[in-house]
DNA sequence: AGCACGCCGACT
DNA sequence: GTCGGCGTGCTC
């Protein structure tokens, strides 16, 4: 008996077996490939399903089957190759297939609807526009009106890339309404690879790009553990030259959404080749036109964030992840995969190289450098002989304060201004203060749905939850005894950037947060200002560690550096010393020399000294061995199980009756039910077990069974529950 | 996730 | 009397 084993695009970790149409023969069953929709009865609605498999055998009773509805493809809509992926990662992450899949699939491929014919709709101008434009009638009034027209007419065709990136429609249907330009149907054009030349590279990218050219046609993973300024981009680029030059695709996957203008920018000012964009920003239909071109094989050089991973390339050559260490690639909600672990497995499956380029490499990577899986490159030395900057501490114990900033570091900044050069300022804290507290009665501002102390904003006269997002408005006398008699403590950018105005009267001062930098034209706005190379002092969060460069910075201050060696989990270490690297990175680009100056309270603390007087590659090497006697990743694994209720009792007893089931002996130690580091956010109560291991395989057999186990107690009161493997922060 | 079944309160 | 609230269980 013939059985299709389908995965139903719903959130049930189990496969579901039926029987093939009715009446159809053996022979077409037998031809059914792995990777097509099925619409499969379920329950008493009908459902979009994908084929793994045709079998012979099943675990259920055979009266139960089912026949399915209809065969929705002909050809598979993902890959083999892309099929095996998602196998691998449902199981991985102990995350129902069908989810997984459905990861890989558009909106309209999951609601089943038919492969139609991949065409773009654009604008072109009408022989009434080129008339006007010839006359220049229009140029007058309207300016707006005048230049669309002007660029529609240069490249005589205007596609939904351009209009879904650019323009107001208002332009465009005013134009239309003229009679100027009309929309029309045009089908992908397979693009010409014309290119400009490849730039000469320095001794060290030689090599680097030398060695990974050896191993061009198979899967290696290879490690590019670079400086800032250590021309990274240069090889990528010649790296997609390579690929290019053999009629292959190249995925280069960033961290975060904001990074793809520049790095679009970059790619397409050197290939003459179809770059296509994958990111949440792009609309269902834009998502839908931009998976179908990479599947079909318009598309060279898919440019996009985490998701991009699953990207349905048909004629994939190489992977690059830049900036590998980044924790954006851990998805942290829902399906939490790591899509630079995922990207790495799909090379291997597609066996191609894939390159993890870093100035910073997380400590996974490190590992498998260190036990040889991955190939190691250094880049050591900035492109054009720049130096990398010295760190310093400032001791500021007992030392006065003024926002964040000690006398010497105030000093500092002024001399570097009256220089003519710029300052950046780094503080991982928005707001004004991050606590609020009478001083008579002890009361502090917290948030009601979470376990956190609201962060006072005060150009907004409000106060904030980080957390949940929830704000109040800003009170002025305490709620429980009605002193006006209120604290404010912990510095946040808004109040060192009060402070900075205050002492730097005339200089322009940019502060550079989520709160005033709240999408990418105002960060284009920004780094157009920046690179004017006017003095100027930035003050900033992780925003400014991550992607845009600052060469005319010189002097770097990080506000706060305890604050990220203590209170977080094992990984503070790591995390500081990236981020200091990171940070120091920014500055000067050029020749100039640039200092990075580090307020602590712990100038003598062994890591703070490591990190002033060290590399990167030292410090690392240094956190690997002190993970290895703790067993802690990568040396060791971690899997989370959490469940969010709305009584506490609920998640804990949930978690409770699983690990006195599950019984988990051997070496895997389970540790909790535990309240989470945040115990409750938005509301919710957050309890966790912890499974700790040194053996991998052991591991997951834990979760597998917690999973299964989770799968058939009964929730209480919707709660919640999810596993995490490999998490990256296990609070 | 959906959807039905089922057991309770408040309505034309 | 029944309409509909959502807690519970099942889907090959």
């Amino acid at each position: 008996m013939q059985i299709l084993r389908l995965a139903v695009i719903s959130p049930m970790r189990s496969f579901f077996d039926y029987l093939p149409p009715v009446r159809m023969a053996e022979k077409a069953v037998e031809n059914l490939q792995p990777g097509i929709r099925i619409r499969a009865p379920f329950g008493n609605r009908s459902v979009v399903c994908i084929l793994l498999e045709v079998t012979l055998s099943t675990n259920i009773d055979k009266s139960r089957l089912k026949n399915v509805l209809e065969i929705l493809d002909e050809t598979p809509l993902i890959r083999r190759e892309l099929l095996e992926l998602c196998n691998w990662a449902a199981s991985y992450y102990h995350h129902p297939p069908g989810e997984v899949i459905a990861a890989a699939f558009s909106s309209k491929q999951r609601r089943g609807l038919p492969v139609s014919e991949l065409v773009d709709y654009g604008w072109t101008v009408t022989s009434l526009g080129e008339e006007t434009i010839k006359q220049g009638k229009i140029a007058m009034r309207a300016p707006k009106q005048a230049s669309l027209l002007n660029l529609i007419s240069k490249s005589g065709f205007l596609g939904r890339e351009y209009i879904s990136n650019h323009a107001s429609h208002s332009s465009f249907y005013a134009l239309k309404k003229k009679k100027l330009i009309t929309l029309e149907k045009v089908f992908p054009k397979v693009l010409s690879r014309s290119k400009k030349q490849d730039v000469a590279l320095n001794h060290a990218q030689k090599q680097v790009l030398s060695s990974i050219k050896n191993n061009i046609d198979s899967f290696k993973c290879h490690v590019i553990e670079g400086v800032t300024g250590s021309g990274k981009t240069e090889i990528y680029l010649q790296l997609i030259h390579l690929a290019l030059k053999q009629q292959k695709q190249v995925l280069l996957l960033i961290p975060e959404i904001n990074l793809t203008p520049q790095t679009v920018l970059r790619v397409s000012e050197r290939f003459d080749a179809r770059i296509t964009e994958l990111h949440s920003g792009l609309t269902d239909s834009d998502r839908d036109y931009s998976w179908r071109l990479v599947s079909e094989g318009y598309s060279d050089i898919i440019i996009g964030t985490r998701s991009a991973c699953f990207a349905p390339c048909s004629r994939l050559g190489m992977i690059i992840v830049d900036e590998e260490h980044d924790s954006s690639y851990k998805q942290q909600d829902g399906f939490r995969y790591s899509a630079r672990d995922i990207a790495v497995k799909r090379a291997q499956i597609e066996n191609c190289p894939i390159v993890l380029g870093s100035a910073t490499p997380s400590l996974e990577t490190l590992l498998n450098v260190r036990s040889d899986r991955y190939l190691h490159h250094e880049l050591t030395e900035r492109v054009g002989g720049a130096s990398l900057p010295n760190l310093t501490t400032i001791d500021i114990r007992e030392k006065a304060l003024s926002g964040g900033l000690s006398s010497t570091l105030l000093r500092a900044i002024k001399n570097t201004i009256d220089k003519g050069e710029q300052v950046l300022l780094f503080l991982n804290r928005r707001g004004y203060a991050t606590q609020l507290q009478c001083h008579r009665c002890g009361w502090i501002a917290e948030c009601e749905d979470c376990d956190v102390r609201m962060t006072l904003h005060k150009k907004t006269k409000e106060l904030r939850c980080h957390h949940c997002g929830k704000s109040a408005r800003l009170i002025l006398s305490c709620p429980n005894c009605g002193s006006k008699n209120l604290l404010l403590e912990g510095i946040g950018t808004q109040q060192t950037e009060e402070k900075i105005r205050e002492a730097f009267k005339g200089t322009i001062i940019h502060r550079v947060d989520s709160d005033n930098i709240p999408n990418k034209a105002a960060m284009e706005k920004l780094m157009e200002s920046v690179t004017q190379r006017r003095p100027c002092i930035l003050i900033g969060t992780q925003m400014l560690a991550k992607g845009h460069h600052f060469p005319g910075v010189t002097l770097v201050g990080v506000l706060d550096a305890d604050s990220l060696l203590f209170g977080l989990d094992f990984r503070g270490e790591e995390r500081m010393a990236q981020l200091i690297t990171q940070v120091s990175g920014r500055a000067g680009r050029e020749s100039n020399k640039s200092h990075v100056l580090l307020q602590t309270h712990h100038p003598n603390h062994p890591f703070m000294q490591a990190i002033v007087d060290q590399s990167y590659s030292t410090l690392s090497k240094y956190i690997l061995d002190d993970r290895g006697t703790r067993d802690l990743p990568p040396l060791g694994y971690l899997i989370l199980m959490r469940a969010d209720s709305k009584y506490q009792a609920d998640g804990e007893h949930f978690l409770k009756s699983i690990a006195e089931r599950a019984n988990i002996t051997g070496d895997v130690k389970l540790i909790g039910p535990l309240p989470s580091a945040m115990p409750r956010r938005a509301g919710k109560y957050r309890n966790q077990l912890l499974l700790h291991s040194k053996n991998r395989t052991s591991i997951h057999k834990a979760a597998t069974k917690l999973v299964s186990i989770g799968d058939k107690i009964t929730k209480r009161n919707k709660m919640n529950w999810f596993i995490d493997v490999d998490p990256v922060e296990i609070c």
